[in-house]
DNA sequence: CGTTTTATTGACTAAATTCAACGACAGTGG
DNA sequence: CCACTGTCGTTGAATTTAGTCAATAAAACG
């Protein structure tokens, strides 16, 4: 957890095809915009629902998720971060945060200190723009979740969690040939599903027989994606190709 | 649905205590800038899950719903938007809407151009900032139901959205004594909880009986918010008091 | 090699869905 | 004014899905 590393003229981000690069003079201004680099190891908190962290972040490399927890100790996952993805959009704007965010693997974040954040959205109309694309993306994949858990059933839900781990997985590459390698605990799977454990495992299992998903512990592949997303009835208009920052 | 319509100068939001007033020279440039009203009818649809609009829109008054289908019919409610909130984000940026928007009650939109967009971020900064605000409530929202239909069982999401109905209608100045007036049939009820509608009948009769609601096809209220909370495990932190656009 | 975490299984219970009616009510047209 | 129609709400019974309790097996870890 410590700042400096090196500048965003080698940001592990610019090899990325799905991101937006931004010019020269842009990556510049960032350079001197952000507060540097922090590093999170598996199971580590990046900040506390309830708090108002002090910086807000990138996502350079790894996995992480948010989670938010009711008094009686139920939990639910809120979703998952990946490369690209910021943190923190409520802390920006000086809101106490409505969620925990845990790393699943070992992180490094892109650190920016909140009070300036102000000065992105005066000064960089385009970054500005960007996060609001994040934003509005970050909603949608709310929304299907929300569909998942309103509208699916077991088999259903974790055949869409499959195909959305995967394809993100994909997406930001660090899925090679489709197989994202990611440490889950069905302990996880159901806390995201809204499911019990033991009908998590049974679920899984029923997946996993009907060659529907590839699901380990530690590595997740879906076979026939169309297939999966025919089964949990995803419809096809993924938006993809994102934005930098 | 006609353009014009009074000038922002007599906006009907501009009571609204909730909201922040923006200073009289953004007033001017929001008035030329918007491109005029329209109105909208109970039942009507404003825009529809996998177009992409022409206008962006910010709720003048009435209650909308954004809801979401699955190819066989089933459909998620996602949210309730009500007086101050823009919709329309992801068509801003472009992309194809992943949802519908549905007119609850009669409703008056200011509308805007979705190509002018970026003009909005690149010259009033501080317009830029309050709509990311907006994003990040509408997420914290989302967030909300998706630990309701996760984690809670059927009684206490009933509750927690009637909480969340009332309070909203609070703090736009809609529920005048605490009671919303607001048409919403329980076949709605059921597809914004996930649940079947003979179920939701009957979970709303307890609750009923429980005197925790007191919830009729065209009322809302909570005689005892703070109880409602409790039972649902709703924590305190409602985050209020918001921009303007 | 023991210890902890994670996964798995069976038996039982509770929650929610489905199917199938029926009742209440408002609007419509004869 | 009254039958006709459509929407919305209510009820009972049977079924399915998912949750709970309790125990054991299998990995992962130091």
């Amino acid at each position: 957890m410590l700042n400096g590393g090196q500048p965003c003229l080698a940001c592990p981000l610019a090899d990325c095809e799905a991101l937006h690069q931004p010019p020269a003079d842009v990556r510049q201004w960032i350079a001197a915009f952000r507060h540097g680099e922090m590093r999170f190891t598996r199971g580590e908190q990046v900040f506390a629902q309830g708090t108002r962290p002090t910086f807000l972040y990138t996502v350079l490399s790894g996995v992480l998720m948010r989670t938010r927890l009711l008094e009686d100790g139920r939990r639910q996952i809120i979703n998952f971060m990946f490369p690209g993805d910021f943190l923190g959009l409520q802390a920006a704007l000086d809101a106490e945060m409505s969620h925990t965010v845990e790393a699943l693997t070992n992180a490094t974040l892109c650190t920016f200190v909140r009070e300036k954040f102000f000065d992105l959205v005066a000064q960089q109309p385009r970054l500005s723009f960007d996060l609001t694309w994040l934003a509005a993306h970050e909603e949608a994949a709310l929304e299907e979740h929300l569909v998942s858990l309103g509208q699916r059933n077991a088999r259903e839900r974790m055949a869409a969690l499959a195909v959305f781990l995967v394809q993100r997985g994909i997406d930001t590459g660090i899925a090679p040939g489709g197989v994202l390698t990611l440490t889950i605990t069905q302990g996880q799977i159901a806390d995201m599903l809204g499911l019990s454990l033991v009908h998590t495992n049974r679920t899984l299992q029923t997946l996993r027989r009907m060659g529907l998903v590839d699901w380990t512990l530690s590595t997740i592949s879906v076979p026939d994606i169309a297939a999966a997303k025919a089964y949990a009835k995803i419809d096809g208009s993924t938006f993809s190709s994102r934005p930098y920052i």
